[in-house]
RNA sequence: GGAGAGGUGGCCGAGUGGUCGAAGGCGGCGGUUUGCUAAACCGUUAUACGGUCAAAAGCCGUAUCGAGGGUUCGAAUCCCUCCCUCUCCGCCA
């Protein structure tokens, strides 16, 4: 959501935003809508005030015993305008809201442009692809030769984009669950934080996933919707809120269940647990100072590539390119993973300065120091990381001749001391 | 799920349909007094939007007492719907 202010100030700056986004400029439709709005708004407080004027003299005038027809007649003619500019307001408040929750966030002056993927810039790659002198498998091959994948029982279960895990896999999915959320509560400073998996609407439009992406998510029949990521509760715990300024930053951390519905998705990625209707993810969210929220973003990263780094998996950083970020975001960094099995980098994290778009849609504040008045709070998130991605990128990357898959060194305390997953174990 | 009670400012807590953005208290901030602290006293202390202004400050106005409708010249106060909290009963991980 953007401030209406920043638009009038600078309509070109907000033009140029949407242009790099591939959107049409849109600046002079809402400023003309802008425009009426607020001379029928005037028109209304005018009104407004002679019926609070009128009504405060026919209380007096009753008091006193007076006969008060004349001015009661008078308010009910002030009435009937103010019902028709009433209405009249509310429409278009409600054409200018609309305009406005439908679009998306502008890029930073630092992201490159582009139309979409092909357009990112790979800032850094750490470590390297490991190399096998036999041919390496994909993690569902490995998976169901292990007999620890099952797609076809998800599938009797729930349909396609579903998996059961057993055994030492399964073992494996919590144990880097674990291993992420101790490594971002003990070392990196986020607090711990279970947050609901079902919300509602006014949610959802707080983070921008409504009123546009409905599509993307699942609902239930009692209008409730089901997380697609943690991002979506943990951003609003401060909705509505106006924070001290030495609360900042605020760091919280959630593993949670996410729910997507991957519609649009059809014939992508059909094959394995690398797009599923639910997966695990361990998220991060900082509400930050504005002017400490760029410093934030990269912090974030570093957070989400340490778990990566303790785990040995190769990977690079790329910054996203305009037309690729999401809907919310002002700048995005993405971590990719290279999948050995097939023979790709493919994404794992995603983090995000959201900047104050999603602070003024859910209308989270704080005090400045020294200041007068509130002013919108800056928000991030990021995964640390996607936990099904994780395990597909170590079982590829750590697998062996035989099918078996070695353990990094970080995950054997989560696994009993299990330093190989093989087919008996 | 059934029965009942209730949602007021940062917090506690008054509020009879009329001058109530809302008494009082606590807390916060500024000041007076004081060798220092404490105490006492005085003042101040919501948010959003609009108008005025080059802009800020200031000033003027409008709205907001859980949310949305309604009744009324006038609603924190009356009516309806929804959301939430609490108590009791039932069920239950």
């Amino acid at each position: 959501m953007f401030d209406l202010k920043w638009i009038r100030d600078r309509p070109d700056e907000f033009d140029r935003g949407l242009t790099r986004r591939g959107l049409p400029p849109m600046a002079a439709q809402v400023l003309a809508l802008d425009a009426r709005r607020r001379q029928v708004q005037t028109r209304l407080q005018d009104l407004q005030t002679k019926r609070n004027e009128a009504s405060k003299a026919i209380g007096e005038a009753k008091r006193r015993g007076e006969d008060a027809a004349a001015q009661m007649a008078e308010v009910a003619n002030i009435k009937d305008d103010m019902a028709a500019a009433e209405g009249e307001e509310r429409a278009l408040a409600g054409e200018l809201d609309d305009l406005l929750a439908g679009l998306p966030n502008v890029p930073g002056p630092d992201v490159p442009d582009g139309a979409d993927e092909s357009a990112n810039v790979c800032l850094r790659t750490h470590g390297e692809a490991p190399r096998f002198d036999f041919e390496a498998r994909e993690h569902y091959e490995l998976g169901e030769a292990l007999g620890m994948m099952d797609f076809a029982a998800a599938a009797k279960l729930s349909g396609s984009r579903f998996v059961v895990m057993r055994g030492a896999v399964a073992r494996l999915h919590r144990a880097l669950a674990q291993f992420m959320i101790d490594l971002h509560t003990t070392e990196h400073g986020y607090t711990e934080t279970v947050p609901p998996y079902l919300v509602r609407d006014h949610v959802l439009y707080g983070t921008g996933q409504l009123p546009k992406f409905g599509d993307d998510l699942f609902r239930t029949t009692d209008d409730f919707w089901l997380i697609p990521t943690a991002e979506v509760p943990l951003t609003n715990l401060v909705a509505d809120e106006i924070l001290d300024a030495d609360a900042l930053p605020i760091r919280v951390t959630a593993l949670t269940p996410c729910f997507r519905s991957e519609a649009g998705a059809a014939g992508k990625d059909t094959r394995g647990m690398l797009r599923q209707h639910q997966f695990d993810k361990v998220e991060m969210v900082s509400i930050a100072h504005p002017d400490r929220s760029d410093d934030e973003l990269e912090r974030m990263t570093t957070c989400a590539e340490t778990v990566l780094q303790r785990l040995g998996l190769h990977y690079r950083v790329v910054v996203l390119s305009a037309g690729d970020m999401g809907f919310a975001a002002r700048k995005t960094f993405d971590i990719e993973v290279w999948l050995p099995g097939q023979e790709a980098y493919r994404e794992i994290s995603s983090c995000s300065n959201c900047a104050d778009f999603q602070a003024r849609r859910m209308k989270a504040r704080f005090r400045p120091a020294g200041e007068k008045g509130t002013r919108h709070v800056h928000t991030l998130n990021g995964s640390g990381v996607a936990v099904g991605r994780c395990l597909i990128a170590v079982m590829e990357n750590y697998q062996r001749a035989d099918g078996s898959i070695a353990i990094p060194q970080a995950l054997q305390p989560y696994m009993g001391g299990l330093t190989v997953i093989a087919a008996d174990g």
